[in-house]
RNA sequence: GUCGGGGUAACACAGUGGCUAUGUGGCGGACUGCAGAUCCGCAUACGGGAGUUCAAUUCUCCCUCCCGACCCCA
């Protein structure tokens, strides 16, 4: 509350606020210009309907509270105007420039908050600083149920807590990044599935690349060449205004192609090792693979080889009966087991 | 009404003045004891109209529909 209090007497004290009779303070409005350049437009051009305040105390109706006066029975703080409450704005303001200084290097927000709460936000800051407040803002689109935006005075809300019961944090964070941030983002569940699945191609790809290091052939370590051009490609998407998208088909792309010479027996385990490398590169970007898919862990390794070249000698003598007792009772114990052309996989799931 | 963001195949979501989008789903193959994973192939596109251009889904204009902001709350 304190940097608040100084920050609203600041701006009065350069001229940009001024106090009423009741004990409220505003920010005026015409003292500076540009109002309305997030919003491109002319504030005074937007529809004004209902908005020339009845309130009696403003000197231009678009002037802005920066300190609210306490009406009888409100919640309220002393303030040298009298007891009152901070305004929407300003707390925002003063808290970035308590702990973020004048200037920031982004401010984000969903995109309803462009007018009137960043452009005010804006004017009390640089009020104040005399310096621009964000170098950039990153307005992100809402997310939809049913075609409304979710917002808790509608009621359509879900918490994260109750999704995260039913998607695990990675496909929540996949879906939200399978979209470009300013786009506007559908909520339901069988989407949300439906990114689950997709995730799983990739992670996939990841195990088993991890795995293939372990038993695929020696020869020169890139026999794709590829890995540099799919991280420049990956970097310039997400160089481009964060097109998350743009670069999870990076990595679709590089999953199939690694899939395929993989399977073909075409790419050696140096190889691999970079493309475990690339994805670990971009997973430190998108974080959208869990931490433990296995295969990490020597100990279990060796235990999992002798279950398999079990199965295998099993299979040989097809008693399968006793080969699938194997994956099966695997399978409860959280490991899958999939048997690919080039040997068998196993997993953690 | 003003302004911003959008309308892309079944669904979701990128992108480009001419060249295979991507994922999920569907169909057909390969592999396979089964399951799964993986690979290959196929089908369904760029809201409507006009213009610019040798060529437009991509540029310009108009129209239309959807979401958001402009009153309150934060």
């Amino acid at each position: 509350m304190g940097p608040i209090i100084e920050m609203v007497g600041e701006i009065i004290d350069k001229g940009f606020g001024y106090v009423t009779e009741d004990g409220s303070v505003y920010f005026s409005v015409d003292k500076v210009k540009d109002y309305g350049r997030l919003t491109k437009q002319k504030i005074e051009d937007m529809e004004s309907s209902g908005r020339v305040a009845l309130d009696e105390q403003k000197r231009n109706p678009m002037d802005f509270a920066i300190w609210k006066a306490a009406k009888p029975g409100e919640v309220s703080w002393g303030s040298p105007w009298g007891p009152g409450r901070p305004g929407w704005h300003i707390e925002c303001s003063a808290m970035i420039r308590k702990y973020l200084g004048d200037e920031i290097d982004i401010h984000g927000g969903g995109n309803d908050l462009i007018f009137p709460h960043h452009e005010n936000e804006i004017l009390q800051t640089e009020a104040v600083t005399g310096k621009p407040l964000s170098k950039y803002w990153m307005h992100n689109g809402m997310l939809q149920v049913q075609g409304e935006k979710m917002s808790k005075s509608l009621g359509n809300f879900f918490r994260v807590r109750d999704v995260s019961q039913k998607f695990d944090q990675y496909t929540i964070r996949f879906y939200f990044l399978n979209t470009h941030y300013a786009s506007p983002l559908l909520y339901s569940e069988d989407l949300l599935a439906e990114a689950g699945t997709s995730l799983e191609r990739l992670t996939n790809n990841y195990t088993d690349l991890k795995a293939y290091v372990k038993q695929g052939p020696s020869g020169d370590g890139d026999v794709c060449g590829m890995t540099d051009e799919y991280r420049s490609n990956f970097m310039a998407a997400m160089n481009d205004d964060f097109n998350t998208r743009a670069a999870i088909e990076v990595m679709f792309q590089l999953a199939r192609a690694t899939n395929k010479s993989m399977s073909e027996g075409t790419l050696s385990k140096d190889g691999a090792a970079k493309f475990v490398k690339l994805l670990e590169e971009f997973n430190g970007i998108l974080g959208i693979f869990p931490e433990d898919t296995g295969g990490d862990d020597a100990a279990l390794d060796s235990v999992m080889q002798i279950l398999i070249d079990l199965r295998a000698e099993l299979r040989k003598r097809k008693a399968y009966d006793l080969s699938d007792l194997i994956r099966d009772r695997l399978g409860d114990a959280g490991i899958r087991l999939e048997d690919a052309g080039d040997g068998v996989k196993w997993k953690k799931i």
